[in-house]
DNA sequence: AAAATCATTTGACAAATATCAAAAAATCAG
DNA sequence: CTGATTTTTTGATATTTGTCAAATGATTTT
């Protein structure tokens, strides 16, 4: 829980009440691989925090399943759009492998942000580093070849070489399984 | 200006003094067309809300230019990233056009919104906004053709189409000008 | 352990798009 | 208006990546 603890100070050192209300409506959970924690067609209604494992987010594009981002151990997950606007979600979020995360309910940190104000701080400049992070993501897709792509994928998030399929990781990677494939081969 | 406060408003009915301590801190100014808001390099320290006309931003690949958003009329724009941390833009904004623009300092943003609670509020929901376009944008640049994009682009930002030359259209749609000459030949 | 299922790799070929070169069209300067 | 410059289009070819099919390897089930 700690960790859910400095992610939050990272910013601005939380009053104690604050930190101690935010914490309290949050849930611990626990969910094994493969589960899923949110639904393409479900009102998102949960912001997750992964305390321990990590996830995939994804959409389907035809019958095939296109992965949009993987999150890991102490980042904010949810579907991002469909928890802001609490319309259904076009994506599914699953779990890579058994996990320990912290969620709390929409409506429970919308009041949470309304009663301190240092929260509501902390909460956007967690908005405003996600959004930064999505803009290096969108640079990147477009800046970078397939084989160049992959070899960030190493340095910056290398867990999840281990962690999601060939397939799972080529879609991210916007290639085909047998183009990642012979990335692979090549190196 | 009336367009800057129904944007603010488009939220949230924001008090009095709120709207006129924001509107105050901002000062309009006017820019011709291919003048630079925002240069790479530089560290962005304002945030813009375009009054009249329209921008691009783009950044340097190689020798090449590759544009990375198009904004027009009743939007905000600054280079996030720079803008938010206070570090080097990699961005640079120009305008495609004659441009009558509202600016705010990043000094002046931060006092404002410490200041007045219901416009922390609203720049909350603007940032969240704002994410999720950028998230439709890369979910969008994946699931997409050569040929789709530009017609999502001609659905979405028409105006762009008369604005922008081939050259700027084709590095933000991801592709070589000679691919989109043709598709626009083909049409 | 053998059979069955699923994931990954490899090969042959096809499709989409990029690159280079040149022609045509549009824009600009004197 | 006219020649010069830039932008856009068109054509020929090369490259990258995708698709399909088969082979190999790994994992699960019985």
């Amino acid at each position: 829980m700690s960790k859910l603890t400095e992610t939050l100070q990272k910013f601005v050192d939380l009053e104690e009440k604050s930190l101690k209300g935010f914490l309290e409506k949050g849930k611990i959970l626990r969910i094994s691989k493969s589960e899923k924690l949110i639904k393409a067609g479900e009102i998102c209604e949960t912001l997750f925090f992964i305390l321990e494992g990590s996830v995939r987010s994804f959409y389907f594009k035809d019958d095939k399943d296109v992965t949009i981002s993987f999150s890991l151990e102490e980042e904010f997950i949810t579907s991002m759009s469909s928890f802001i606007t609490q319309k259904p979600s076009y994506e599914n979020i699953e779990a890579l492998e058994d996990c320990e995360l912290w969620a709390i309910s929409h409506k429970d940190l919308m009041e949470t942000l309304a009663r301190y104000r240092d929260l509501e701080y902390v909460y956007r400049q967690l908005l405003e580093e996600y959004y930064i992070r999505l803009e290096e993501q969108l640079i990147f897709s477009k800046f970078k070849t397939a084989k160049e792509r992959y070899l960030e994928l190493i340095k910056n998030k290398p867990k999840i070489i281990q962690k999601a399929s060939v397939g799972q990781i080529a879609s991210f990677l916007d290639m085909s399984i047998e183009t990642l494939s012979r990335i692979r081969a090549s190196l």
